[in-house]
DNA sequence: TGTCCGCGGGTGT
DNA sequence: ACACCCGCGGACA
């Protein structure tokens, strides 16, 4: 895309009003829980774009900071991966799931 | 499970 | 304007 039809469409980091809503919404989602694509669409209010979520995340521009790995399909399964194999992603599923056990055992009272 | 179809947004032409 | 691609969802067998 041409760089002033850039800034005509006001593009941040050349992302679409869409894919903002989508990163935004993901950035949310807690360390150690996954949420669906469907639930993803629900929240920015266009319920039907469930595979445009996914095309969104799937070209995510900031990995590691957008924990896109935390959206998975509604029948639980895993759906894709960017960041490589689909194994990948459950790793990092399963890795938040001990790090939130981890923070809980040595929790400071306060 | 597997298959099939509808769906909305992004991209190229 | 058009065609085509998708990290999906839901229905059905």
């Amino acid at each position: 895309m041409e760089k002033h039809n850039l800034i005509q469409k006001n593009l941040f980091f050349g992302l679409t009003n869409f894919q903002w809503q989508v990163l935004a919404t993901t950035v949310k989602i807690p360390l150690g829980e996954t949420r669906s694509y469907k639930w993803v669409a629900q929240q920015i209010g266009n319920p039907k774009a469930v595979r445009a979520v996914g095309q969104a995340l799937r070209r995510n521009p900031f990995p590691v900071i957008i924990p896109c790995h935390r959206v998975i399909k509604s029948d639980g399964s895993l759906g894709g991966y960017a960041g490589g194999p689909s194994k990948k992603k459950k790793e990092l599923l399963d890795l938040e799931q001990r790090i939130v056990q981890g923070v809980k055992k040595f929790k400071i009272k306060n």
